[in-house]
DNA sequence: GAGCACTGC
C-alpha cells in the first residue's frame, strides 16, 4: 500500500512540476526562511553535540520551539542514520503523527513515505529508503512485540511525554530496558545476552540490536525533573519557545457558578476588549450546550446596534464536520466564541484566539479495579492543564487568560495531572508485558507505579480468562493469540471463544462496533429522533445483536465504497449514515478495526463461521467471554453486578434495548458511572449457563 | 428515562 501510494505521488510530481516549480520553489524559500528562524536553529550544533555526548537526553521545548520537526532532520544530518538505521520519534495521538511528518517531507523536499515516513495504525506511510519515521506511541509498542530491542531504530524520541498516556508510560519503561540491554550488547558480554535472551523471547533473531540506543525524551517543563530522575539522572536541556506574552488575570473570590461566571466574562470581553475570538473551556457536552443556549439568549437582550457574536461548540463526540466549524474565520464583523473540552487544550489548534476562558475545570475518567467500575467526575485541573490552556491566547499575538478563580487557588492545584496508568484497568498492559517477556509485572520499572490492587485484580482476571497459567506465565496458544490481538482482554478472549460457538463472524462485528464510541451522534434536540430510527435495527434479545444489525444493514453502501472508492460511491455511504443519524467517520472506523481484526484471527488459524439464526450460540458465546461482567435483577428492578466487590442498584442504561424489559440476567459491556451508575451495552444469558460455561467463576453450589 | 474528557493498538 505505501509502495503504491509513493508511486503515484512521484508521477504526479513529475507531471506538474513545470506548472508548480514557480510557485513550489517560492513556497520552498518560505519554509526554508522560517526553518531558519525557528529558536531551535541556532542551537543545531550544540544538539547534536549533547546527544553525541549523552545516551539520553531530556528536552524542554516550549511551544512553537519547533523541537519535533527540526531535532531528527539535524540527527539525520549528523549521520545517525548510517547502516540503514532509523530514527524514530513517536507521538500520542494519530492526527498529529501524520501532520508532523507531512510538515517535514516538506523541508526535506522529499515525498511522504521515502525518507521521511509514518506509521499509525491503519496506515503504514514508509518504504525501505524511510529514515525518519514518525509514529504513534501505541503502534512502537506493538512492533516491540515483533522486534524486541527495537534493532532498527538508531535514536527513539519519545514526544509529548509530559502527556503521561498508558501507551508512553509503558513505552518509557521499555525503552529503559532495551538501552541497557543494547548497551551491555556492545560490551559484548555472552553472559548477558544468554540472560537477557530468556527474558525476551524472539531474541535470538535479533541480533543486530547490538549498537547502543540513543533516547531523547521530549516534555514541558514542570515534569522535566521527574524525566530525569528516572534516567538515572539524565541530562535535561532547555529550548527557548516562541510564544506571545499572555496576561493572566484571577478573579478575587472563589465562583459559585463558573458557567454563569464564564458567561458573564464572555460579554465582558465581547463588549469592552480588542477584536480577537474567544475560547472558553468547560468539562462535557450537556455544559456546552447550555453554554450556547445561555449566550443566545443574552445576546437577544443586547441593543441592536451591538456588535455580534458567533457561538461554535467543540467536543470530541462531535462529528468531524462539526469540529471543522471553528477552523473557520469568523464572518467580518463577527467575533467568535469557542465552547470547548479540553480536546482544545492539545488535540485542536484552533487560529484566531486571543482571549481565553478558564473556569479551572475538567472531566476525568477513574477506574475502581475492585468493583470493576469507571467513573467520569469533574475534577479541578493542574497547574500544567492551566499553564496550557493560557498558553493557547498566545499563539498568534499577545493575548489574555482569565482564571476564573483566585491566584492562591492556583498555587494549590497539583503540578500535573494524576497519570492514566493510575486511572485505567491494568489487564491489557500486563498482557502486553508478558508477551515482551517481562516475568515480573509488579516489579517492572513503570516511571510511577500503579497500586499493587489494580495489578492483583488484573492477573487475576488475565487467569480468569485462560490467559495466564495459575503460575503467571502467558499461556499458549489462547494467551499468545490474546496479546496480539489490538484489543482489551475480555474481547480477545471473546473472538477466539467464538471461534468454537461457530460464531466468529457475528462476535467479530460485535467487537467491532464495541470498539467505536458514538455511533449515533446525539444532541439534545434530536433526541427522538434518534429513538425512532434506532428502534430498526433493535433486538430484543439485547444491544450486541442490536450492534450487528446495524453493521449488516450498512454493509452494503459500505463495500460498495470500499471496493470502488468514487465519490459517488462516497456519497451513497455518507447519505446512509445520514438517514440513520449515525456517524460516519465512527463507522468507517468500525469497518476499519473489523477488516483488520478478521485478518488477524485468520492468520491465527481461526475459524470463521456464522452462527445464522442460531443466536443463542452467539448469546451463550459471550456469557462465556464476558463473565466477569454479569448482573442479575434485583427485586426492585434495578441490577447487581456478580464481581467480588458487588455493586447494588445499578440501571441498565436508558439507550439499552434491554431498558424496558428489565431481564432477570444480563452481560454488559462497561459500568460507568456519570450522574448515576448505568451498564452499557447488554445482552439477555441464561443465569444457568455460568456454571457450564464459566466454571472457573461460578461453580454449581453458588 | 439519559446524555459520557481525551487518546490508542
Amino acid at each position: 500500500m505505501a509502495q503504491g501510494q509513493l508511486n503515484n505521488s512521484t508521477k504526479t510530481r513529475k507531471r506538474n512540476f513545470s506548472e508548480h516549480s514557480r510557485s513550489s520553489y517560492a513556497k520552498r524559500q518560505k519554509l526554508l526562511q522560517h526553518r531558519a528562524s525557528l529558536p531551535i536553529a541556532s542551537v543545531e550544533k550544540l544538539l547534536v553535540k549533547e546527544v553525541q555526548k549523552h545516551d539520553t537526553l531530556i528536552i524542554v521545548g516550549e511551544t512553537g520551539s519547533g523541537k519535533s520537526t527540526q531535532l531528527p532532520q539535524f540527527l539525520y544530518n549528523a549521520g545517525f542514520c548510517g547502516n540503514g538505521k532509523l530514527v524514530g520519534v513517536t507521538q500520542p495521538r494519530r492526527v498529529g503523527t501524520l501532520s508532523v511528518a507531512k510538515r517535514v517531507a516538506e523541508e526535506c523536499d522529499v515525498v511522504l513515505g521515502e525518507k521521511v515516513g509514518y506509521s499509525i495504525r491503519f496506515e503504514d506511510v514508509t518504504s525501505t529508503s524511510t529514515r525518519i519515521k514518525y509514529m504513534t506511541d501505541g503502534l512502537l509498542l506493538r512492533e516491540a512485540l515483533l522486534d524486541p530491542y527495537l534493532s532498527r531504530y538508531a535514536v527513539i524520541i519519545v514526544d509529548e511525554a509530559h502527556e503521561r498516556t498508558v501507551h508512553t508510560d509503558v513505552l518509557l519503561g521499555l525503552l529503559k530496558s532495551v538501552q541497557n540491554a543494547r548497551s551491555k550488547f556492545g560490551n559484548n558480554d555472552k553472559q548477558l545476552e544468554k540472560e537477557n535472551a530468556a527474558q525476551c523471547f524472539g531474541f535470538r533473531k535479533h541480533f543486530q540490536g547490538r549498537s547502543p540506543l540513543k533516547l531523547i525524551i521530549m516534555s514541558a517543563s514542570l515534569d522535566a525533573q521527574m524525566f530525569s530522575q528516572y534516567f538515572g539522572g539524565a541530562r535535561a536541556v532547555h529550548i527557548q519557545g516562541r510564544q506571545f506574552p499572555v496576561d493572566v488575570l484571577y478573579t478575587y473570590h472563589p465562583q459559585q457558578n463558573y458557567l454563569d461566571a464564564s458567561l458573564t466574562t464572555i460579554f465582558q470581553i465581547h463588549l469592552e476588549e480588542d477584536p480577537g475570538d474567544i475560547l472558553v473551556f468547560l468539562t462535557g457536552q450537556e455544559e456546552i450546550e447550555s453554554g450556547e443556549r445561555l449566550i443566545k439568549e443574552r445576546l437577544k437582550q443586547l441593543p441592536e446596534n451591538s456588535k455580534k457574536l458567533l457561538v461554535v461548540p467543540i467536543f470530541s463526540s462531535l462529528p468531524s464536520e462539526r469540529q471543522m466549524r471553528v477552523l473557520v474565520p469568523a464572518p467580518p464583523g463577527f467575533r467568535k466564541v469557542i465552547l470547548a473540552t479540553n480536546i482544545a487544550e492539545t488535540s485542536v489548534t484552533i487560529p484566531g484566539i486571543k482571549y481565553v476562558i478558564d473556569p479551572g475545570f475538567v472531566k476525568a475518567r477513574f477506574y475502581d479495579p475492585n468493583k470493576r467500575l469507571e467513573s467520569l467526575t469533574v475534577i479541578p485541573i493542574s497547574k500544567a492543564q492551566a499553564l496550557q490552556r493560557s498558553g493557547r491566547a498566545g499563539r498568534e499575538g499577545p493575548g489574555k487568560c482569565f482564571r476564573l478563580y483566585p491566584e492562591n487557588d492556583f498555587e494549590k492545584l497539583e503540578d500535573s495531572p494524576k497519570p492514566e496508568i493510575k486511572r485505567c484497568s491494568l489487564s491489557n498492559i500486563i498482557l502486553q508485558l508478558k508477551a515482551l517477556g517481562v516475568d515480573d509485572v509488579i516489579g517492572f520499572d513503570f516511571i510511577e507505579k500503579p497500586s499493587r490492587q489494580s495489578f492483583v485484580k488484573s492477573l487475576e482476571e488475565l487467569i480468569l480468562l485462560g490467559a495466564l497459567t495459575d503460575e503467571f506465565k502467558l499461556s499458549n496458544p489462547v494467551g499468545r493469540h490474546m496479546a496480539c490481538l489490538p484489543l482489551d482482554p475480555i474481547y480477545s478472549k471473546a473472538l477466539i471463544l467464538s471461534s468454537e460457538f461457530n460464531c466468529l463472524e457475528e462476535m467479530l462485528i460485535a467487537v467491532a462496533m464495541l470498539s467505536v464510541k458514538s455511533l449515533f451522534y446525539i444532541s439534545s434536540e434530536k433526541l427522538d429522533e434518534v429513538r425512532t430510527v434506532y428502534k430498526c435495527f433493535e433486538s430484543p434479545e439485547g444491544d450486541h445483536l442490536t450492534l450487528i444489525n446495524v453493521y449488516r444493514a450498512s454493509n452494503e453502501v459500505f463495500k460498495k465504497w470500499s471496493t470502488l472508492r468514487t465519490e459517488d460511491n462516497y456519497k451513497i455511504f455518507r447519505k446512509w449514515c445520514k438517514e440513520n443519524l449515525i456517524d460516519s467517520g465512527s463507522l468507517r472506523h468500525a469497518h476499519d478495526i473489523h477488516s483488520q481484526l478478521r485478518r488477524s484471527v485468520e492468520q491465527m488459524g481461526l475459524r470463521v463461521a456464522s452462527c445464522g439464526d442460531d443466536l443463542l450460540q452467539f448469546r451463550r458465546c459471550l456469557a462465556a467471554a464476558f463473565f466477569c461482567n454479569v448482573a442479575l435483577k434485583q427485586p426492585n428492578g434495578k441490577y447487581r453486578t456478580l464481581a467480588n466487590d458487588p455493586m447494588n442498584d445499578i440501571q441498565i442504561h436508558p439507550c439499552s434495548s434491554l431498558f424496558q424489559g428489565k431481564p432477570e440476567c444480563i452481560v454488559f459491556d462497561e459500568l460507568v458511572v456519570t450522574n448515576k451508575p448505568y451498564l452499557r451495552n447488554a445482552t439477555i444469558i441464561d443465569y444457568l449457563w455460568l456454571a457450564e460455561l464459566a466454571p472457573q467463576m461460578y461453580s454449581l453450589e453458588n
